[in-house]
RNA sequence: GCCACUUUAGCUCAGGAGGUAGAGCACCGCCGUGGUAAGGAGGAGGUCCUCAGUUCAAAUCUGGGAAGUGGCUCCA
């Protein structure tokens, strides 16, 4: 028998015997010896112990790889397994897995897992990692193991998921477990590891199983490592938008008076009527005719549009009026569109026509599905429907996706992604039945795309039930992905509400209906905007722009009143702070609260008529004319948030 | 909606072996008149989330409910 191992590098190494990863590694050389922690085998990742016989790719995986720390991660929580399987003889285990944040092991047992046990559990495997175990693996077959865990349901069904007939398992002691790619060869090699917390999650993540315990954590292999990771999650919490709202006094929740209400106090209100005026300006510009619709809408219009059917648990219940009419408070706009749409006949001379509103809907969110701005129960979307004719799908998207990245620029949005989201294939009883209709409009939307050159990611089982979509996702601060924007193209309404235009030919015809948003509900958008500018608003959408602060209140508080009102006739939002507090106090506040422009006026400002301005984020004093002061100011507001 | 945790002053939080509570910041007036991140001493402020139960007595113990947080599920 003879064989030979390929390197990352190129190189060939022969052998007549089967060797270990191990032996490979420390044949190379004795550092990497060391320092490996298992291998990639053709791309599949394997233990140290892992015997290679055959011809093969090998790179070998240490502490630098990304893999490395998924099994390190792995041997944490299979450690953990077998610590809480003494601790707790009754426990049964679900799925474990590892991510980027750490890794979890669910659990099942009597008495749930509090969190105040953790600090126990932590110290068990801080033990079993002192005493540095053996964790020994060999193959088993399906059989053996059905009986080691026939009194266990969950570990009995990822065993039938198994694929082949031998499973690799690993053993601590008497513990046993199998389903994960390589661990550790010993519980010493952990280094660093914490338990973060605990959570309730599906089994198989499905909610009509049972939920069991999630227990959360993470690992890394130096003590820094695990230190900035604690840190960086404290640094999270501190760039939530709700932290930010609250000392900002931007807005607020009370769940006396409406969980999923939020009221927008004057500085959010600010920051929100700038980013209305800015998109309504911009979607004029684009060709959208701005329109006013009622919240309240016959309950009629919605089954005719299918969402009462689809989503009636999620609307508010409908208002019985005593003389046979239901109102209900309207949960998208779609259908109050239509009826603008519907109000005249129209002609293939008019298409496309472009309906947008900010129009305020209702949805009765679930009450643990509810956060801040993010997730309420009231919000004003940043909605529009273009209805076009069949040739003009194409073109009509491309202009939307125009339109949607120049905007990004204008708010410096770098992080984002494209998703096309189609039906899902299996589940075609939650999509409006009609294959060709979703053939043809995922192609499309596919073709626009790739004649734009764009990269994407296409997910199945993301579509809206009336048709497919491009979303745009972000992420938030806790790490959530959201959906930004979204283009979608709809055959149904159309077909359900009977929308038709007038052809050349004098024929009647069915439009194609594309709903878009461009910044998503004005409460997101707004949360997204705190937590990527962390507060610190550029100017343009800054609620307070410049602080004008009398050095003494006697002598300097007219001047100081002076400069905040030319500023505000010029259209700048200024304040004064004419409080009876030292000087100190107001600078401190003023940084604070993130004010951009900071002006200090004294006996040195009053004589020369001028400004002392300092900078948001700088520590600089800079004397300035109040005219260079106003050209200064005017050319910030008008670059928005762009890095130029 | 499900699992865990939490809910005390406007905010952030202490405390409470059952006898109706405290700090810092914020707020109000007083003294201080100050040049770039907190001047000083004082005052006012509470349905201890809510509804029941146990008790002579409940903010504290028990149970139901609501909301918040972290997850899970969902998100037109």
């Amino acid at each position: 028998m003879s064989f030979s191992i390929t390197l990352p590098d190129g190189s060939k190494k022969d052998f007549t015997d089967a060797v270990s990863i191990s032996d490979l590694a420390h044949g190379i050389g004795t550092s990497l010896g060391k320092a490996a922690l298992g291998a990639k085998v053709n791309g599949q990742i394997v233990a140290l112990d892992y015997k290679l016989s055959k011809n093969a790719e090998v790179a070998i995986i240490t502490d630098r790889d990304e893999e490395g720390l998924a099994i390190l991660r792995d041997t944490v929580a299979f450690v953990l397994e077998a610590v809480a399987k003494k601790v707790y003889p009754e426990i049964h285990f679900g799925e474990h897995g590892t991510d980027d944040e750490g890794f979890y092991v669910d659990t099942d047992k009597e008495n749930q897992i509090k969190i105040n046990e953790l600090p126990d559990l932590e110290k068990a495997v801080k033990k079993v990692i002192k005493a540095g175990e053996k964790i020994a693996s060999c193959m088993m077959s399906k059989d053996e193991l059905a009986d080691i865990f026939n009194d266990d349901p969950y570990k009995s069904e990822m065993l039938k998921a198994e694929k082949g007939d031998q499973v690799q398992v690993y053993k601590l002691g008497d513990f046993i477990d199998f389903g994960f790619d390589a661990l550790l060869p010993n519980t010493g090699k952990i280094k660093q590891f914490k338990l973060l917390s605990v959570a309730g999650a599906y089994w198989k993540g499905q909610s009509s199983n049972p939920m069991l315990q999630r227990i959360s954590g993470t690992a890394f292999f130096k003590k820094a490592d695990l230190d900035a990771d604690i840190k960086r999650r404290e640094e999270i919490k501190e760039r939530d938008h709700r932290t930010i709202g609250r000392d900002l006094d931007l807005f607020f929740v009370d769940p006396k008076v409406g969980a999923g209400l939020p009221y927008w106090m004057p500085k959010g209100a600010t920051i929100r009527r700038v980013v209305e005026r800015y998109i309504i300006d911009k979607e004029v510009a684009d060709g959208y005719q701005h329109v006013y619709t009622p919240v309240l809408m016959n309950v009629d219009a919605y089954k005719t549009s299918g969402h009462w059917a689809h989503y009636r648990d999620d609307m508010f219940p409908p208002m019985d009026m005593g003389d046979g009419e239901m109102l209900e408070l309207r949960p998208m706009n779609c259908p109050s569109h239509i009826q603008i749409y519907k109000h005249h006949i129209r002609s293939y001379r008019e298409l496309p026509i472009r309906i947008a509103e900010l129009g305020m809907m209702h949805r009765y969110e679930k009450s643990g599905a509810l956060s801040g701005l993010q997730r309420v129960r009231e919000m004003t979307l940043n909605d529009g429907h273009t209805f076009v004719t069949l040739d003009q799908v194409q073109s009509e998207f491309s202009k939307i996706l125009t339109l949607i990245l120049d905007v990004y620029k204008d708010f410096d949005i770098t992080d984002y992604y494209f998703r096309l989201s189609y039906r899902d294939p299996k589940n075609t009883k939650k999509y409006f039945a009609n294959d060709e209709m979703w053939e043809r409009s995922q192609s499309m939307l596919k073709k626009a795309m790739d004649d734009m050159g764009l990269d994407y990611v296409e997910a199945e089982g993301e579509a809206a039930f009336y048709g497919p979509k491009l979303d745009i996702q972000t992420k938030t601060a806790l790490g959530a992905d959201e959906t930004m924007s979204t283009i979608q193209l709809d055959f149904m309404l159309p077909e359900r509400f009977n929308l038709t235009y007038v052809g050349q030919d004098g024929e009647e015809h069915r439009p194609v209906m594309i709903h878009r948003g461009i910044v998503g509900t004005m409460e997101r958008f707004i949360a997204y905007l705190i937590e990527i500018y962390k507060g610190a608003f550029p100017t343009w959408l800054a609620p307070v722009q410049v602080e004008v602060i009398p050095v003494n209140l006697d002598a300097h508080s007219d001047y100081a009143k002076k400069v905040r009102d030319e500023l505000n006739k010029r259209g700048f939002r200024a304040e004064a702070d004419l409080r009876n507090e030292k000087l100190g106090y107001k600078i401190r506040e003023s940084q604070t609260q993130k004010v951009p422009y900071t002006l200090v006026l004294g006996d040195k400002e009053l004589k020369d008529k001028g400004v002392n301005v300092r900078r948001y984020g700088t520590e600089e004093e800079v004397a300035k004319s109040f005219d260079e002061f106003i050209s200064e100011i005017k050319q910030d507001v008008k670059s928005y948030s762009r890095e130029e």
